[in-house]
DNA sequence: AAGAAAATGTGGTCTGACCACCTAAAGACG
DNA sequence: CGTCTTTAGGTGGTCAGACCACATTTTCTT
Protein backbone atom coordinates (compact mmCIF):
# COMPACT_ATOMS: atom_id res chain seq x y z
CA UNK A 1 0.00 0.00 0.00
CA UNK A 2 2.05 2.38 -1.10
CA UNK A 3 1.59 6.25 -0.22
CA UNK A 4 -0.13 8.12 -3.26
CA UNK A 5 1.60 11.20 -3.83
CA UNK A 6 -1.13 13.49 -4.47
CA UNK A 7 -1.04 16.22 -6.84
CA UNK A 8 -4.32 18.14 -4.98
CA UNK A 9 -2.54 21.46 -3.49
CA UNK A 10 -2.90 20.37 0.45
CA UNK A 11 -6.11 19.87 0.64
CA UNK A 12 -7.04 23.18 0.24
CA UNK A 13 -10.32 23.55 -1.77
CA UNK A 14 -10.11 24.83 -5.11
CA UNK A 15 -12.62 27.68 -4.98
CA UNK A 16 -10.73 29.31 -2.07
CA UNK A 17 -7.66 28.54 -3.88
CA UNK A 18 -9.55 31.03 -6.39
CA UNK A 19 -10.43 33.30 -4.45
CA UNK A 20 -6.55 34.19 -3.07
CA UNK A 21 -5.72 34.03 -6.71
CA UNK A 22 -8.39 36.11 -7.99
CA UNK A 23 -7.23 38.99 -5.20
CA UNK A 24 -3.78 38.71 -6.60
CA UNK A 25 -4.74 39.27 -9.99
CA UNK A 26 -7.40 42.08 -9.30
CA UNK A 27 -4.09 43.71 -7.37
CA UNK A 28 -1.28 43.04 -10.25
CA UNK A 29 -3.92 44.58 -13.06
CA UNK A 30 -5.02 47.37 -10.14
CA UNK A 31 -8.47 46.60 -11.03
CA UNK A 32 -10.45 49.31 -8.79
CA UNK A 33 -14.71 48.89 -8.39
CA UNK A 34 -16.16 49.45 -11.11
CA UNK A 35 -14.00 47.07 -13.35
CA UNK A 36 -14.37 44.26 -15.37
CA UNK A 37 -12.63 40.75 -14.59
CA UNK A 38 -11.89 38.47 -16.37
CA UNK A 39 -14.73 35.97 -17.40
CA UNK A 40 -15.04 32.61 -16.14
CA UNK A 41 -13.89 30.77 -18.87
CA UNK A 42 -10.39 32.64 -19.01
CA UNK A 43 -10.00 32.61 -15.57
CA UNK A 44 -11.09 28.67 -15.77
CA UNK A 45 -7.70 28.25 -18.18
CA UNK A 46 -6.11 30.86 -16.23
CA UNK A 47 -6.17 29.06 -13.18
CA UNK A 48 -6.35 25.62 -14.15
CA UNK A 49 -9.37 24.86 -13.17
CA UNK A 50 -13.20 23.68 -13.93
CA UNK A 51 -15.43 26.79 -14.97
CA UNK A 52 -18.10 25.07 -11.81
CA UNK A 53 -14.85 25.74 -9.65
CA UNK A 54 -14.83 29.14 -10.48
CA UNK A 55 -18.24 29.50 -10.43
CA UNK A 56 -18.55 28.60 -6.84
CA UNK A 57 -15.61 31.05 -5.91
CA UNK A 58 -17.85 34.13 -7.75
CA UNK A 59 -20.77 33.11 -6.19
CA UNK A 60 -19.42 32.74 -2.81
CA UNK A 61 -17.72 36.50 -3.22
CA UNK A 62 -20.68 38.12 -4.76
CA UNK A 63 -22.74 37.22 -2.04
CA UNK A 64 -19.96 38.91 -0.27
CA UNK A 65 -20.59 41.61 -2.09
CA UNK A 66 -17.22 41.99 -3.38
CA UNK A 67 -18.25 41.65 -6.90
CA UNK A 68 -21.33 41.72 -9.14
CA UNK A 69 -21.89 39.60 -12.04
CA UNK A 70 -24.49 41.20 -14.93
CA UNK A 71 -25.60 37.71 -17.65
CA UNK A 72 -24.43 38.92 -20.81
CA UNK A 73 -21.54 41.58 -19.88
CA UNK A 74 -19.05 39.97 -17.24
CA UNK A 75 -18.20 39.93 -13.26
CA UNK A 76 -17.32 43.40 -12.10
CA UNK A 77 -15.66 44.52 -8.63
CA UNK A 78 -17.85 46.40 -6.46
CA UNK A 79 -17.18 48.21 -3.60
CA UNK A 80 -17.97 46.28 -0.50
CA UNK A 81 -21.33 46.13 0.84
CA UNK A 82 -23.20 43.06 2.78
CA UNK A 83 -26.52 43.73 0.44
CA UNK A 84 -27.34 40.01 0.22
CA UNK A 85 -25.12 39.15 2.62
CA UNK A 86 -27.34 40.94 5.49
CA UNK A 87 -30.66 39.53 3.40
CA UNK A 88 -29.75 36.16 3.70
CA UNK A 89 -27.83 36.03 7.13
CA UNK A 90 -30.50 38.00 8.19
CA UNK A 91 -33.00 35.23 7.81
CA UNK A 92 -30.34 32.74 9.31
CA UNK A 93 -29.76 35.15 12.35
CA UNK A 94 -32.77 36.84 13.58
CA UNK A 95 -34.84 34.19 14.31
CA UNK A 96 -35.69 34.93 18.16
CA UNK A 97 -36.73 38.03 20.08
CA UNK A 98 -33.30 38.26 21.88
CA UNK A 99 -31.43 38.64 18.81
CA UNK A 100 -33.87 41.71 17.63
CA UNK A 101 -32.67 43.03 20.52
CA UNK A 102 -29.22 42.70 20.26
CA UNK A 103 -29.21 44.18 16.79
CA UNK A 104 -31.01 47.27 18.30
CA UNK A 105 -28.82 47.68 21.22
CA UNK A 106 -25.14 47.35 19.11
CA UNK A 107 -26.40 49.55 16.26
CA UNK A 108 -27.06 52.12 19.20
CA UNK A 109 -23.55 51.59 20.73
CA UNK A 110 -22.32 52.14 17.70
CA UNK A 111 -23.91 55.23 16.68
CA UNK A 112 -23.03 56.43 20.22
CA UNK A 113 -19.36 55.71 19.41
CA UNK A 114 -19.34 57.45 16.26
CA UNK A 115 -20.72 59.83 17.88
CA UNK A 116 -17.38 60.14 20.22
CA UNK A 117 -14.99 59.52 17.46
CA UNK A 118 -16.44 62.66 15.44
CA UNK A 119 -16.19 64.76 18.51
CA UNK A 120 -12.75 63.60 19.06
CA UNK A 121 -11.57 63.83 15.17
CA UNK A 122 -13.46 66.66 14.19
CA UNK A 123 -13.35 70.23 14.36
CA UNK A 124 -16.29 73.29 14.65
CA UNK A 125 -15.80 73.50 11.10
CA UNK A 126 -17.23 70.01 10.45
CA UNK A 127 -19.95 70.40 12.62
CA UNK A 128 -20.96 73.47 11.07
CA UNK A 129 -20.97 72.23 8.10
CA UNK A 130 -23.38 69.68 9.28
CA UNK A 131 -25.53 72.20 10.85
CA UNK A 132 -26.05 74.07 7.35
CA UNK A 133 -27.17 70.37 5.82
CA UNK A 134 -29.54 69.91 8.30
CA UNK A 135 -30.57 72.90 8.22
CA UNK A 136 -31.28 72.98 3.98
CA UNK A 137 -32.72 69.06 3.91
CA UNK A 138 -35.26 67.62 5.71
CA UNK A 139 -33.25 65.12 7.50
CA UNK A 140 -33.99 61.52 7.72
CA UNK A 141 -32.41 59.32 10.58
CA UNK A 142 -30.33 57.93 8.37
CA UNK A 143 -29.35 60.12 6.51
CA UNK A 144 -28.40 61.78 9.49
CA UNK A 145 -26.01 59.21 10.91
CA UNK A 146 -24.71 58.40 7.37
CA UNK A 147 -22.74 61.69 7.91
CA UNK A 148 -21.64 61.24 11.54
CA UNK A 149 -20.37 57.72 10.63
CA UNK A 150 -18.29 59.19 7.71
CA UNK A 151 -17.07 61.69 10.42
CA UNK A 152 -15.77 59.41 12.55
CA UNK A 153 -13.28 58.60 10.19
CA UNK A 154 -13.61 55.12 10.25
CA UNK A 155 -14.62 53.09 7.48
CA UNK A 156 -14.84 49.85 9.33
CA UNK A 157 -17.10 50.40 11.92
CA UNK A 158 -18.75 52.20 8.63
CA UNK A 159 -19.65 49.44 7.85
CA UNK A 160 -20.96 47.68 10.01
CA UNK A 161 -23.05 50.35 11.29
CA UNK A 162 -24.34 49.79 7.37
CA UNK A 163 -24.88 46.33 8.15
CA UNK A 164 -26.75 46.96 11.41
CA UNK A 165 -28.99 49.21 9.51
CA UNK A 166 -29.69 46.21 7.11
CA UNK A 167 -30.24 44.24 9.90
CA UNK A 168 -32.27 46.84 11.72
CA UNK A 169 -34.49 47.77 8.38
CA UNK A 170 -35.01 43.87 8.20
CA UNK A 171 -36.67 43.88 11.49
CA UNK A 172 -39.39 45.92 10.48
CA UNK A 173 -39.66 47.92 13.36
CA UNK A 174 -42.19 51.18 13.10
CA UNK A 175 -40.44 54.41 12.28
CA UNK A 176 -40.25 57.08 14.97
CA UNK A 177 -41.10 60.45 14.10
CA UNK A 178 -37.62 62.97 14.09
CA UNK A 179 -37.66 66.53 14.31
CA UNK A 180 -35.05 68.82 12.90
CA UNK A 181 -34.89 70.69 15.92
CA UNK A 182 -33.40 67.61 18.03
CA UNK A 183 -30.79 67.04 15.44
CA UNK A 184 -29.96 70.64 15.38
CA UNK A 185 -29.00 70.74 19.49
CA UNK A 186 -27.53 67.27 19.11
CA UNK A 187 -24.84 69.24 16.28
CA UNK A 188 -24.80 72.11 18.82
CA UNK A 189 -23.40 69.75 21.32
CA UNK A 190 -21.47 68.09 18.92
CA UNK A 191 -19.50 71.73 18.17
CA UNK A 192 -19.03 72.27 21.50
CA UNK A 193 -17.19 69.37 21.73
CA UNK A 194 -19.23 68.58 24.92
CA UNK A 195 -19.75 64.23 24.46
CA UNK A 196 -21.41 64.07 27.66
CA UNK A 197 -24.50 66.24 26.69
CA UNK A 198 -24.12 64.68 23.09
CA UNK A 199 -25.02 61.43 23.94
CA UNK A 200 -27.95 62.51 26.86
CA UNK A 201 -29.59 64.35 23.63
CA UNK A 202 -28.67 60.74 21.23
CA UNK A 203 -30.79 58.80 24.37
CA UNK A 204 -33.27 61.30 24.50
CA UNK A 205 -33.84 60.91 20.65
CA UNK A 206 -33.70 57.05 21.14
CA UNK A 207 -36.15 57.19 23.68
CA UNK A 208 -33.81 55.25 25.93
CA UNK A 209 -33.61 55.52 29.48
CA UNK A 210 -30.13 54.70 30.67
CA UNK A 211 -30.05 51.71 29.07
CA UNK A 212 -27.09 50.91 26.76
CA UNK B 1 -41.84 40.53 -31.12
CA UNK B 2 -44.13 38.10 -28.86
CA UNK B 3 -42.95 38.22 -25.23
CA UNK B 4 -41.33 35.48 -24.03
CA UNK B 5 -42.91 33.59 -21.21
CA UNK B 6 -39.78 32.80 -19.28
CA UNK B 7 -39.77 29.28 -17.88
CA UNK B 8 -36.73 30.92 -15.41
CA UNK B 9 -38.33 32.17 -12.02
CA UNK B 10 -38.03 35.65 -12.33
CA UNK B 11 -34.73 36.28 -12.93
CA UNK B 12 -33.62 34.97 -9.06
CA UNK B 13 -30.72 33.14 -9.39
CA UNK B 14 -31.16 29.49 -8.86
CA UNK B 15 -28.43 29.23 -5.98
CA UNK B 16 -29.90 32.41 -4.04
CA UNK B 17 -33.40 30.37 -3.90
CA UNK B 18 -31.91 27.47 -3.16
CA UNK B 19 -29.95 29.39 -0.02
CA UNK B 20 -33.34 30.32 0.94
CA UNK B 21 -35.19 26.45 0.26
CA UNK B 22 -32.10 25.77 2.14
CA UNK B 23 -33.02 27.82 4.92
CA UNK B 24 -36.58 26.23 5.08
CA UNK B 25 -35.92 22.79 5.07
CA UNK B 26 -33.82 23.24 8.22
CA UNK B 27 -36.35 25.10 9.74
CA UNK B 28 -38.80 22.60 9.06
CA UNK B 29 -36.72 19.87 10.00
CA UNK B 30 -35.48 21.15 13.22
CA UNK B 31 -31.95 20.75 12.19
CA UNK B 32 -29.65 22.38 14.88
CA UNK B 33 -25.91 22.80 14.70
CA UNK B 34 -23.90 19.65 14.34
CA UNK B 35 -26.88 18.14 12.54
CA UNK B 36 -26.62 16.86 8.77
CA UNK B 37 -27.88 18.62 5.96
CA UNK B 38 -29.29 16.19 2.94
CA UNK B 39 -26.91 15.44 0.38
CA UNK B 40 -26.29 17.42 -2.57
CA UNK B 41 -27.47 15.34 -4.87
CA UNK B 42 -30.64 14.93 -2.67
CA UNK B 43 -31.15 18.28 -2.39
CA UNK B 44 -30.32 18.58 -6.19
CA UNK B 45 -33.00 16.41 -6.74
CA UNK B 46 -35.53 17.38 -4.10
CA UNK B 47 -35.38 20.97 -5.39
CA UNK B 48 -35.52 20.50 -9.24
CA UNK B 49 -32.00 21.86 -9.55
CA UNK B 50 -28.86 20.67 -10.69
CA UNK B 51 -25.98 19.48 -8.47
CA UNK B 52 -23.70 22.28 -9.73
CA UNK B 53 -26.11 25.01 -8.57
CA UNK B 54 -26.95 23.57 -5.37
CA UNK B 55 -22.90 23.73 -4.76
CA UNK B 56 -23.01 27.36 -5.51
CA UNK B 57 -25.41 27.92 -2.97
CA UNK B 58 -23.51 25.42 -0.49
CA UNK B 59 -20.29 27.48 -0.77
CA UNK B 60 -21.66 30.31 -0.45
CA UNK B 61 -22.92 29.51 3.36
CA UNK B 62 -19.59 27.45 3.84
CA UNK B 63 -17.89 30.75 3.53
CA UNK B 64 -20.13 32.37 5.84
CA UNK B 65 -19.44 29.76 8.31
CA UNK B 66 -23.16 28.76 8.51
CA UNK B 67 -22.33 25.51 7.49
CA UNK B 68 -19.26 22.74 7.13
CA UNK B 69 -18.55 20.47 4.77
CA UNK B 70 -16.66 16.93 4.99
CA UNK B 71 -15.48 15.37 2.34
CA UNK B 72 -16.77 11.87 2.07
CA UNK B 73 -19.44 12.51 5.48
CA UNK B 74 -21.94 14.89 4.33
CA UNK B 75 -22.59 18.75 5.22
CA UNK B 76 -23.49 19.61 8.59
CA UNK B 77 -24.59 22.98 9.75
CA UNK B 78 -22.42 24.90 12.10
CA UNK B 79 -22.84 27.68 14.53
CA UNK B 80 -22.25 30.96 12.64
CA UNK B 81 -18.57 32.17 12.81
CA UNK B 82 -16.72 34.01 10.43
CA UNK B 83 -14.11 31.88 9.76
CA UNK B 84 -12.90 31.52 5.93
CA UNK B 85 -14.79 34.77 5.90
CA UNK B 86 -12.58 37.04 7.85
CA UNK B 87 -9.69 35.12 6.62
CA UNK B 88 -10.67 36.31 3.07
CA UNK B 89 -12.53 39.08 3.84
CA UNK B 90 -9.17 40.30 5.36
CA UNK B 91 -7.01 40.03 2.51
CA UNK B 92 -9.68 41.71 0.63
CA UNK B 93 -9.76 44.75 3.36
CA UNK B 94 -6.28 45.00 5.30
CA UNK B 95 -4.55 46.24 2.17
CA UNK B 96 -3.52 49.79 3.48
CA UNK B 97 -2.72 51.00 6.92
CA UNK B 98 -5.73 52.87 7.19
CA UNK B 99 -7.47 49.88 7.49
CA UNK B 100 -5.26 48.15 10.14
CA UNK B 101 -6.02 51.83 12.06
CA UNK B 102 -9.22 51.17 11.90
CA UNK B 103 -9.74 47.75 13.00
CA UNK B 104 -7.29 48.50 16.29
CA UNK B 105 -9.89 51.85 16.99
CA UNK B 106 -12.82 49.53 16.59
CA UNK B 107 -12.08 47.09 18.19
CA UNK B 108 -11.18 49.01 21.15
CA UNK B 109 -14.64 50.79 20.94
CA UNK B 110 -16.47 47.64 21.22
CA UNK B 111 -14.48 46.46 23.99
CA UNK B 112 -15.10 49.74 25.77
CA UNK B 113 -18.71 48.73 24.43
CA UNK B 114 -18.65 45.20 26.29
CA UNK B 115 -17.32 47.29 29.74
CA UNK B 116 -20.41 49.63 29.78
CA UNK B 117 -22.56 46.98 28.69
CA UNK B 118 -21.31 44.77 31.59
CA UNK B 119 -21.76 47.49 33.89
CA UNK B 120 -24.99 47.99 33.08
CA UNK B 121 -26.71 44.26 33.02
CA UNK B 122 -24.45 43.12 35.68
CA UNK B 123 -24.21 42.47 39.50
CA UNK B 124 -21.49 42.09 41.59
CA UNK B 125 -22.07 38.48 41.84
CA UNK B 126 -20.97 38.16 38.60
CA UNK B 127 -18.03 40.13 38.55
CA UNK B 128 -16.62 38.47 41.75
CA UNK B 129 -16.96 35.60 39.90
CA UNK B 130 -14.77 36.68 36.89
CA UNK B 131 -12.21 38.04 39.39
CA UNK B 132 -11.92 34.73 41.04
CA UNK B 133 -11.45 33.36 37.59
CA UNK B 134 -9.05 35.61 36.82
CA UNK B 135 -7.12 35.02 40.27
CA UNK B 136 -7.06 31.52 39.34
CA UNK B 137 -5.58 31.19 35.27
CA UNK B 138 -2.72 32.44 33.93
CA UNK B 139 -4.99 35.34 32.09
CA UNK B 140 -4.75 35.85 28.19
CA UNK B 141 -5.77 39.51 27.15
CA UNK B 142 -8.42 37.44 24.08
CA UNK B 143 -9.65 35.27 27.17
CA UNK B 144 -10.49 37.73 29.20
CA UNK B 145 -12.39 39.99 26.88
CA UNK B 146 -14.32 36.80 25.95
CA UNK B 147 -15.76 37.09 29.39
CA UNK B 148 -16.45 40.26 29.40
CA UNK B 149 -18.28 40.52 26.24
CA UNK B 150 -20.14 37.60 27.41
CA UNK B 151 -21.13 39.56 30.06
CA UNK B 152 -22.50 42.51 27.81
CA UNK B 153 -24.90 39.41 27.03
CA UNK B 154 -25.02 40.62 23.29
CA UNK B 155 -24.63 38.03 21.22
CA UNK B 156 -24.23 40.33 17.72
CA UNK B 157 -21.59 42.38 19.43
CA UNK B 158 -20.08 39.19 20.64
CA UNK B 159 -19.84 38.12 17.09
CA UNK B 160 -18.48 40.91 16.06
CA UNK B 161 -15.75 41.62 18.52
CA UNK B 162 -14.83 37.38 17.36
CA UNK B 163 -14.54 39.27 14.25
CA UNK B 164 -12.26 41.96 15.11
CA UNK B 165 -10.42 40.12 16.68
CA UNK B 166 -9.53 37.41 13.83
CA UNK B 167 -9.10 40.94 12.43
CA UNK B 168 -6.70 41.71 14.81
CA UNK B 169 -4.54 38.82 14.67
CA UNK B 170 -4.70 39.03 11.41
CA UNK B 171 -2.48 42.36 11.07
CA UNK B 172 0.24 40.26 13.04
CA UNK B 173 0.87 42.78 15.96
CA UNK B 174 3.48 42.06 18.46
CA UNK B 175 1.52 40.85 21.54
CA UNK B 176 1.60 43.62 24.80
CA UNK B 177 2.71 41.94 28.34
CA UNK B 178 -0.64 41.40 30.24
CA UNK B 179 -0.10 41.54 34.03
CA UNK B 180 -2.71 40.27 36.39
CA UNK B 181 -2.73 42.48 38.61
CA UNK B 182 -3.96 44.85 35.73
CA UNK B 183 -7.25 42.80 35.00
CA UNK B 184 -8.16 42.90 38.82
CA UNK B 185 -7.66 46.12 39.05
CA UNK B 186 -10.04 46.53 36.02
CA UNK B 187 -12.61 43.66 37.47
CA UNK B 188 -12.88 45.75 40.81
CA UNK B 189 -13.72 48.90 38.91
CA UNK B 190 -16.39 46.93 36.84
CA UNK B 191 -17.77 45.55 40.30
CA UNK B 192 -17.93 49.07 42.16
CA UNK B 193 -20.08 50.38 39.19
CA UNK B 194 -17.78 52.79 38.39
CA UNK B 195 -17.76 52.73 34.54
CA UNK B 196 -15.76 56.36 34.75
CA UNK B 197 -12.69 54.35 36.36
CA UNK B 198 -13.06 51.35 34.18
CA UNK B 199 -13.01 53.06 30.79
CA UNK B 200 -9.71 55.09 32.09
CA UNK B 201 -8.02 51.60 33.53
CA UNK B 202 -8.75 50.07 30.20
CA UNK B 203 -6.83 53.02 28.02
CA UNK B 204 -4.09 52.54 30.28
CA UNK B 205 -4.09 48.66 30.06
CA UNK B 206 -3.95 49.24 25.79
CA UNK B 207 -1.60 52.32 26.21
CA UNK B 208 -4.28 54.72 25.08
CA UNK B 209 -3.61 58.33 25.46
CA UNK B 210 -7.01 60.22 25.20
CA UNK B 211 -7.92 58.79 21.93
CA UNK B 212 -11.05 56.35 21.13
C1' DA C 1 -15.40 -13.85 15.91
C1' DA C 2 -11.95 -10.91 13.79
C1' DG C 3 -9.92 -9.01 10.08
C1' DA C 4 -9.94 -7.95 5.11
C1' DA C 5 -12.21 -6.68 1.03
C1' DA C 6 -15.94 -4.86 -1.52
C1' DA C 7 -19.93 -1.92 -1.96
C1' DT C 8 -22.07 2.33 -1.03
C1' DG C 9 -22.60 7.16 -0.12
C1' DT C 10 -20.59 11.73 0.00
C1' DG C 11 -18.17 15.86 -1.26
C1' DG C 12 -14.58 17.73 -4.96
C1' DT C 13 -13.78 18.62 -9.58
C1' DC C 14 -13.84 18.73 -14.56
C1' DT C 15 -15.94 18.71 -19.17
C1' DG C 16 -19.19 19.73 -22.46
C1' DA C 17 -23.40 21.23 -23.68
C1' DC C 18 -27.31 24.35 -23.96
C1' DC C 19 -29.85 28.78 -22.91
C1' DA C 20 -30.66 33.89 -22.22
C1' DC C 21 -28.73 38.11 -22.59
C1' DC C 22 -25.75 41.98 -24.07
C1' DT C 23 -22.70 44.25 -27.23
C1' DA C 24 -20.51 45.31 -31.29
C1' DA C 25 -19.52 44.41 -35.97
C1' DA C 26 -21.41 43.64 -40.47
C1' DG C 27 -24.83 44.27 -43.67
C1' DA C 28 -29.13 46.39 -45.80
C1' DC C 29 -31.70 50.21 -47.01
C1' DG C 30 -33.24 54.92 -47.39
C1' DC D 1 -23.52 58.89 -46.43
C1' DG D 2 -26.01 57.87 -42.36
C1' DT D 3 -29.30 55.09 -40.01
C1' DC D 4 -31.48 50.90 -39.15
C1' DT D 5 -31.53 45.92 -38.96
C1' DT D 6 -29.34 41.73 -38.70
C1' DT D 7 -25.89 38.81 -37.30
C1' DA D 8 -22.07 36.88 -34.78
C1' DG D 9 -19.47 36.51 -30.74
C1' DG D 10 -18.79 36.89 -25.85
C1' DT D 11 -20.66 36.31 -21.19
C1' DG D 12 -23.09 34.59 -17.26
C1' DG D 13 -26.77 30.80 -15.84
C1' DT D 14 -27.72 26.14 -15.63
C1' DC D 15 -27.72 21.32 -16.27
C1' DA D 16 -26.12 16.46 -16.92
C1' DG D 17 -22.74 13.17 -16.58
C1' DA D 18 -18.49 11.54 -15.50
C1' DC D 19 -14.51 10.65 -12.61
C1' DC D 20 -11.80 10.99 -8.17
C1' DA D 21 -10.80 10.92 -3.02
C1' DC D 22 -12.48 9.81 1.13
C1' DA D 23 -15.36 7.73 4.95
C1' DT D 24 -18.60 4.47 6.38
C1' DT D 25 -21.06 0.31 6.06
C1' DT D 26 -21.70 -4.14 4.53
C1' DT D 27 -20.15 -8.46 3.05
C1' DC D 28 -16.90 -12.01 2.58
C1' DT D 29 -13.03 -14.60 3.93
C1' DT D 30 -10.16 -16.95 7.19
Amino acid sequence: MIAVVGQNESSTKVYIEIVKQLRMIIEKDGLKPGDKIPSERELSERLNAGRSSVREALRALELLGLIETRRGEGTFIRDFRGNQLVQLLSTFILQDQKAVRDVIETKYLVEMDCLRLAVLKRDKNDFQRLKAWVNEHNVEDNDFFIRIADLADNHLIYRIWQILVDYYQATNREEFKTNKEDYLELVEFLEQGDIDRVLIKYRRLRNLSYES
